[in-house]
DNA sequence: AACGGACATCGACGGGCGTCGATGTGTCGA
DNA sequence: TCGACACATCGACGCCCGTCGATGTCCGTT
């Protein structure tokens, strides 16, 4: 054999991604990672208020109210949604934290070195 | 009934995400909501020369070389690593274009508004 | 107290995804 | 030419995820 190991080595400089921190972060892309959710997301933060009921995204898909339901629980559960009960309505507003976290993610010199 | 359907409607304004813009969208980070595949980039942007072969990713896990290379054919599929075979080995690079874009996802107004 | 509406939860079904061992394809060296 | 290596592809398996209908829980109204 002619060694092969040694001769294809860029030895990946040290700033990469630990196991840790990848699996942390790969829910939070999970929760993104759905048309659904990602269109709920965009209705909630594009309202005037910055807030939505459950009745309005609901009407704003075919999907069944159980549904529209568990999605708003992955994105509240991902950190992405805050969610507040008045009443006999439950309204979801997105936490700007949150995104900004995702958005500095691609950012990061691990994954955007340039 | 006291007509709820008036009552709890924030008319959600209009620059909202699109549905075909959501399906769009949704497969790219699909293909990021994954601990592997995160790192695997991860480790092609740290590297000194920004490009890897598969024989030094597949040593960073402890995964079959069958599965390393489904991952990264899955990156190369959703258009986010650049494929170059050279002699024997196969290098890899990131499209920091692609990874731009995901990061704008997050700073468009229709996601992030304030 | 009784009814109805808003939303969550539960159990079930089907499909997609991550992982594997085995095998195929291309390249280099002996 | 033959063998060894790097990497891709091919089924196959188990599991998770999105969706649904049905049911439960809370609140306001009458």
């Amino acid at each position: 054999m002619s060694d092969p190991g040694l001769a294809c080595c860029t030895p990946l400089s040290g700033t990469a991604m630990s196991t840790d921190q990848a699996e942390q972060v790969a829910p939070l892309l999970k929760a993104l990672a759905d048309p659904v959710r990602l269109r709920l997301l965009s209705l909630i933060a594009s309202s005037t208020t910055g807030e939505a009921c459950v009745c309005d995204l609901n009407d704003a898909f075919d999907l069944t109210q159980a549904t529209i339901s568990h999605h708003l629980k992955v994105l509240h559960s991902a950190g992405l949604l805050d969610r507040e009960k008045r009443g006999v309505w439950v309204y979801y507003a997105v936490r700007p934290e949150a995104l900004a976290a995702v958005a500095d993610l691609f950012r990061a010199p691990a994954l955007a070195p340039a």
